[in-house]
DNA sequence: CATGAATGAGAGTTCATTCAT
DNA sequence: CATGAATGAACTCTCATTCAT
């Protein structure tokens, strides 16, 4: 209740404002008044929905990250074994960092700075464990070398947002044949 | 003695005092009183030694990347065999990362947003180029993987930042096992 | 009842601001602080009302030239012969610049100085038109002698901004004796 | 003594860059490190000749006045007719105001707004004692009306001011025939 | 005599936020 | 629920001036 009156397109747009300017124009120059501008509501709007700019930019954290996750886990099914739901998983973060680049360029900014609130960084990886426990489950198998799941991050996961960051700069563009390569790559680093 | 000159040590005094705001507050949060008040110098002073803000970060900028680079090549020679090389450089690398976490840390922060100028960006990739160099020679010898330089990059030196950003976190402590787990799994992820 | 609205109120204490500090300290030492302290309002209200400083005095000037050329004109009559009609229109500018002084003075210190706009001081000569037609109307009939307009108004009307910045500074009080010697002086450099 | 180690060139340099900035940017635009620059000279160096930078642009005024009416009355001599004395200095004030525009133009600057102090405003103005004498003689002889000086220096001297301003923003030309015309306008104005 | 380095104060402007409606 | 107007605080940057050399 309380909350019912509020339009969930006025949230919706500011959201999507934040991300397009953080995207274009990077956190320093994303002003409150701009974001009302882009959202075509007044700047006393937002605090209607937000508590700050703060509290904006958690919440659109928190709001990209599940997106992510919901995208990474959609097609995984538990019943496999370790080596293939590893790569349903990579396959479908791949896609979702070079496909939906908007979405996966603001993430991997908020992921390199202290924009975000730490407790916001936690709630956002919570999402990810699903991954975690199939690599917990590769590592008892003997699938999967017995090593930190930041180093398994850190060689499979991680390299796809430079890959991306640099697609974006336009440094570089990934064909199907790159994303195999890289997950043949990204599955050598960590295989047994 | 030189007092009449500009002096190199307030020039030094500012670009830390950038780089320590930067790391710990973010670059919305890094103002330009805030950085004379931290080099102990007037506002007015930091526009005898930079043109104006952007001109401060990109310098900053250029300086920590030199500096990574010089360390990262300092004991490499180009007369040993691909593989000893890469070791060689890989390690320095890491070694950088995690030990001089304070300027990695700001690199870090660069290379994920748009805050340097692109011009800027490519001087400081130009220091790379021996390593670039020793992968082209292993490609051609058959040790490297035929792949993108992008695609080496991005699953050998990449995971160094990430696994720097969270030890600055606190989320793990990287000791030498971990080092040693870590060139493993980068050396797999590349070699042919 | 409108409050929602900008306030007209508000604008009009900006300008009459700037007016007074401009007069009484000059361009040079009215900044944008002291004409919000003046006008009661934050600095940052200004800028609700004005695109900046250039705007504030470009729209501050056209505004004072429209108030001073319709006091000219307002008894102004086409129908009239041109001697009469000359008479009325200068009267009614002498009156104006030696009676509403600060207006006068305003306008006087924008014109001989490059702070308004090249283009802001057209529309504000623009509005001169009727005076330039009687005097066009004036050579035709052989009133008034054969030479530019920018001469008729040097000796004309000119005149009148050295007298007002004269009294104004205290070097002299005009009454209506040196009025009349004032026209007669204007009438007969300019009669044919 | 004290002064004599001064050197005059740097402090001419100092005057002339003053008039040239003043007269290309305004007041408002005229910095002391700027007049420094195009004077060849360190902004220290400006205060070993000026107290400040009032003092600077009142010694200029004083000194671009000295320079105006030496050159007013260069050819003038007191024994002669009235008409003859007068025309004679006006045609030398209006060569100078058309021809020397940089310093006639510094001067219309500061005749206009309150940037030069009172004082040296009245040591301007002293310099001008020859014709106003002649004034004063013209009125007892018959030849000249009876008005006050400040309306005969409106109506002859002062639009002269207005039509330099007006050719230095290239609204006109003045050739000789409207120099001509000029002194007409002026000598019709005051004759008795 | 002359300097370049240095500065506190203040310039114009934008900001995140609030409030009356 | 939503707004445009309003604001104090803070921003980047420049100023006139001083000082050690």
């Amino acid at each position: 209740m309380g909350q019912l009156q509020k339009s969930i397109d006025k949230r919706n747009a500011l959201i999507k404002a934040t991300i397009d300017l953080v995207n274009n124009n990077g956190f320093h120059a994303t002003s409150m008044s701009k974001i009302a501008k882009m959202a075509n509501v007044s700047p006393a709007t937002i605090y209607l929905y937000f508590d700050n700019k703060q509290d904006l930019l958690n919440k659109t954290y928190i709001e990209v990250k599940a997106i992510y996750t919901a995208y990474a886990f959609e097609t995984y099914n538990t019943e496999t074994t370790v080596e293939l739901g590893f790569e349903t998983i990579w396959k479908r973060i791949a896609n979702f960092k070079l496909k939906d680049s908007k979405n996966a360029l603001f993430l991997a900014q908020c992921d390199n700075t202290p924009i975000i609130d730490e407790q916001s960084r936690q709630l956002g990886i919570k999402h990810l464990q699903p991954l975690l426990d199939l690599w917990e489950r590769g590592k008892k198998e003997g699938v999967i070398k017995p090593i930190s799941n930041y180093l398994l991050y850190a060689y499979t996961i991680n390299p796809l947002s430079f890959l991306m960051i640099s697609q974006q700069r336009g440094a570089l563009k990934l064909d199907k044949t790159h994303i195999q390569e890289a997950y043949t790559a990204a599955w050598n680093s960590i295989k047994a």
